[in-house]
RNA sequence: GGUGUCAUAGCUCAGUUGGUAGAGCAAAGGACUGAAAAUCCUUGUGUCCCUGGUUCGAUUCCCGGUGACACCA
């Protein structure tokens, strides 16, 4: 009996939660959500969840099912998914149906992150502190002296990289390089990639219609009531990190709804270069 | 109606003491191994409003138009 993973995947906006359903329902399958923003309990309008209508017509996993105090990452992800779907096939699902947009998660579930340790918070706290006050080429220094490969290879323009090669360098007294196998990990199961896309004029139209709607919908209070959590991992979100400018009274909502129409295209356009040299992709053009 | 100011990239504007021009934003392209809706890198698009004049050469100076804005009637 072969074991099938369908994965819907395709940029913000592009249609992927009526697409899934439809694919689960024909299949007798749940749809496993792969968005890393969708995962988390107390955010609902700004990152576009499904409706109550469309949870209830298939079972969805890993829809708000985390606080937004937890650190989710892609590592736990790839624990998390693949263990629910080896229950799934056991309990007799031949094939399974994953949607979402969140490229690194997929690949994680995919071909599998090598055997990095997962983040250790404090560190990374204080490391991230050190790039904020004494900038990028500080840690650079460091990294070159701990770990030259890595100094050679990542993008040491990009504080965030240089941060986690860092701590991981730090935290285990090995190279960051050395946990690098560059190799894709055996699943037991066959992955089928389905693409949504739409002419881009067509996707950024349904961006900027969305963010109104969620607007209408209660974005401004969801913000507010979120404003508490502000400086976590979770909440560098489009849609919230605007709205907290307008609660601060540093933006007016007109400004805020169209930095995040900006920002959300933005994001739409880095999701299909994620996926652009991805050939196992089969693309379906939506009209 | 009169006077004045302005007209340059999709937008807001800078600039060229006359040698066909550049910033920010928008936009486009790319990277990505536990923050990934994050983070980072790269790229410059033009009848310089339109006639005509002066000049070797006008987007720049001059005349006239057109449009916008302001003030005065």
């Amino acid at each position: 009996m072969d074991r099938r993973l369908i994965i819907v995947l395709g940029p913000t906006a592009s249609g992927k939660t009526d697409y899934s359903i439809d694919l689960a329902l024909k299949y007798g399958s749940p749809v496993i959500s792969c968005d890393s923003r969708q995962i988390y309990r107390e955010m609902n309008i700004g990152t576009a969840v499904p409706s109550a209508s469309q949870l209830a017509a298939v079972k969805h996993y890993f829809i708000r099912t985390h606080p937004v105090t937890e650190l989710y990452t892609a590592g736990k992800y790839e624990i998390e998914a693949l263990d629910l779907m080896e229950r799934l096939f056991n309990e007799g699902h031949e094939t399974l149906v994953m949607a979402g947009g969140s490229g690194f998660y997929i690949d994680a579930v995919c071909k599998g992150l090598d055997d990095f340790p997962p983040a250790d918070e404090q560190l990374r706290a204080e490391l991230t502190e050190r790039l904020r006050q004494e900038g990028v080429e500080s840690l650079r220094l460091d990294l070159k002296r701990l770990d030259p490969e890595s100094y050679a290879t990542i993008d040491i323009a990009n504080g965030q990289r240089v941060v986690r090669a860092l701590e991981v360098c730090i935290m285990t007294g090995r190279k960051f390089s050395s946990f690098k196998t560059s190799t894709v990990k055996k699943r037991d199961f066959t992955i089928e990639k389905i693409g949504l896309s739409r002419p881009r004029d067509v996707l950024y139209d349904r961006i900027n219609r969305r963010v109104l709607q969620m607007i209408d919908d209660g974005l401004v209070e969801e913000a507010r009531s979120l404003l508490p959590f502000r400086s976590l991992p979770a909440l560098q979100t489009v849609g919230y990190r605007e709205m907290f400018a307008y609660l601060d009274g540093t933006a007016s909502l007109d400004r805020a709804i169209e930095l995040i129409q900006r920002n959300t295209r933005h994001y739409a356009k880095r999701q299909m270069t994620w996926w652009g040299r991805d050939r196992d992709i089969r693309w379906i053009e939506m009209r």
